[in-house]
DNA sequence: TAATAATCATTCTTACTCAAACTATTGTTT
DNA sequence: AAACAATAGTTTGAGTAAGAATGATTATTA
């Protein structure tokens, strides 16, 4: 085991479990409220931005087209978004949030766990932002950051100026 | 969006990347070395550990024994391991790793990215203690940490004065 | 214009993941 | 000993995930 440090083998586990407590977030989400974390930030990015291609949802919430299309099959089943084919360019296809799927996301729990995001508020705010930074640090690291422009700018612009706390309105 | 914090949103998409970076290099890994990385990740628990009860092997690797049954079918039908029914206690079976199963765990990569591990490597240590410790504290926060003692000695303890970095020497 | 390339959505296959239900076995109670 | 509970492994069902291949459509090139 020459190949791993000390600190690898603790990220890899850290990751391993980060992953599992998402995954089962999920699954309690999906028995409580008849929908799962990937439908619900699906739905969610439905809500913000209106109606969107296949492809342009699949890039703005990290999933692979393929995966895209399943999730979407699994909403639209529940009546909470549509799709339509697009008459300039019969190729795309726009899916919609239905009104049904409005209020369901509307009131919806975060996808993220209550228990982190209480934490996470109780954390001083310069351990928040010390700690979103070293994951997207992480990120970056694992080469996952080959993100388009516009994602980027929606996020508030990453420096290490950002260490020295501001209060941060955001409207 | 009112129980979304901006630091929320940026973990989540981060949470998001991470899993993807994961599984897209356990696909590429399965393409090249015939191993997916849970495989080899059970694989190497199996080298390092010897023989384990299935129970046993899936708390060390982090996965449910219903997930760990099928990691390990595909390890068997590979004959990487095998499984052997105890004698004493009839409901358990033992899971050994196979010659060729060592062959391919002595060489085979990391399961984690080299690109990762590049990178880590040529961060400052105090700033791998940081990333690690910012991760682990985020599993914490997910309550992902009912993790065993043992587990638990072996990462040292996590405080909030260890977010402001100190250089760390350990054994 | 015809052939070719590129794009979009989709289907198919393989694998991972968990909870819940099930089987077999062992331990405990009455 | 019979009834019950507990434990270990497994199967089943639903969902997530990506790559490869496909079909339809649009854009580009010869």
């Amino acid at each position: 085991m020459e190949h791993s440090t000390a600190y690898e083998i603790r990220m890899l586990r850290a990751i391993r479990r980060i992953i599992r407590a998402v995954d089962m977030h999920s699954k309690k989400l999906q028995h409580a409220q008849d929908i799962t974390a990937p439908q619900l930030v699906c739905l969610l990015t439905l809500l913000k931005e209106g109606e969107l291609t296949m492809k342009r949802l699949s890039q703005l919430v990290d999933l692979s087209p393929s995966t895209t299309v399943g999730v979407v099959d699994r909403l639209e089943a529940k009546s909470l978004v549509q799709r339509t084919r697009s008459t300039h360019d019969r190729r795309q296809v726009f899916i919609g949030i239905t009104e049904e799927g409005k209020k369901l996301a509307q009131d919806a729990p975060s996808p993220l766990q209550t228990r982190l995001i209480e934490g996470f508020k109780q954390m001083p705010e310069s351990e928040q932002v010390a700690m979103t930074q070293a994951v997207e640090k992480l990120v970056q690291l694992m080469g996952a950051g080959d993100i388009d422009a516009s994602a980027m700018l929606a996020i508030a612009p990453i420096s290490e100026n950002n260490l020295t706390v501001k209060e941060e309105h955001h409207p």
